[in-house]
DNA sequence: CCTACCGATCGGTAGG
DNA sequence: CCTACCGATCGGTAGG
């Protein structure tokens, strides 16, 4: 047993912050899933807060990230919205523990952190609204689309799959990346 | 001052558990905003757990109250995803915190009440399900539209409102309705 | 509904 | 990363 990386650490932390929530963890539980006591995490990281806010951040990075890349490429509106709907849930599924922790724990941080955080969410967003918009004024959406609105129908349909879908169910992540695309672009029509 | 009411402590705990979610809300926190100390508390319930049951109880009893209402009538399928999505909205805009609590807190239920309870939305959802199944059997939506799918979909932007919707904002509550069931309806079609 | 209190647990620190 | 510990706060109770 070699000593913990501090990534093991917010690794451990996202863990147990997705499925216990950050009031319902102390530190004492998170030295218990790392093998370590509560006090030894203290030697890695300051405090439980800025374990929360690293995981948060590491969540909300992952999906700046898959904005970036859907959006680099020349691909029509309508593709890019499904890009976009594909980099979501890859992310969703790939870093579960971070994903869900941002999406749900975000309330917990201190303000300046939160401040951040919520910036960091309106520049993804508006990756979803821009590509909407583009395609409203191409007329392949419909005229009276509004994007801030679609945009939140689509993430709101988005963000809720980890409350319900398993990847080892009956829909692969492929199949629940074409219905959902399905369902929202009928919607922007 | 008179003394107050179970359904007072009730209320108060589930401004507090939506806002502040379950692990970080103390006893003390809510006598607090009840004006009462918190071993006060125990003189109306038995304990945390017996207020987060009942307030998560009676937001799930709204929901199912306001599906009634909609099934209710021989209303056309479509219509009736519309009423359905319009007592959604309903409640969650009229019962805010019971909602609340009721999406982000039946996590921390005790294994039976949370069986309970997701019996209650089995059964909160079966009314989507079955609308939507009523409205591919008479050709209304798409053929291969899986109502299971489609309930949730719908589900997930109706739960997320609260997030981002203010009544008091551009949008007043049959407009967002609206543009919810527009948008759903598309999805089904 | 308050006074007075309980043991357990909390986040966190000093020193090694 | 552990030993040993701190003051604060936790959910909850006895008795009035």
């Amino acid at each position: 047993m070699t000593r913990l990386s501090r990534d093991d650490i917010v690794a451990g932390a996202g863990k147990r912050f997705a499925t216990h929530g950050y009031h319902g963890t102390s530190m004492r539980d998170l030295g218990d899933d790392l093998g370590i006591l509560g006090s030894s995490i203290y030697s890695h990281v300051g405090g439980k807060q800025e374990l929360l806010v690293a995981v948060v951040e590491r969540g909300a990075g992952f999906f700046v990230e898959a904005a970036r890349d859907a959006m680099a490429t020349d691909a029509s509106p309508e593709d890019m919205v499904h890009d976009l709907i594909a980099g979501h849930i890859g992310v969703l599924l790939d870093h579960r523990h971070e994903a869900r922790t941002y999406l749900t724990e975000v309330d917990f941080l201190d303000p300046v952190a939160q401040q951040r955080v919520n910036d960091i969410r309106d520049t993804y967003e508006e990756a979803f609204r821009s590509t909407i918009s583009a395609g409203v004024d191409a007329d392949v959406f419909r005229k009276d689309c509004d994007p801030r609105l679609a945009t939140i129908y689509i993430l709101s349909i988005l963000n809720a799959l980890d409350r319900w879908y398993d990847e080892a169910g009956r829909l692969d992540r492929e199949a629940i990346v074409n219905d959902i695309y399905r369902f929202a672009r009928a919607g922007l029509k």
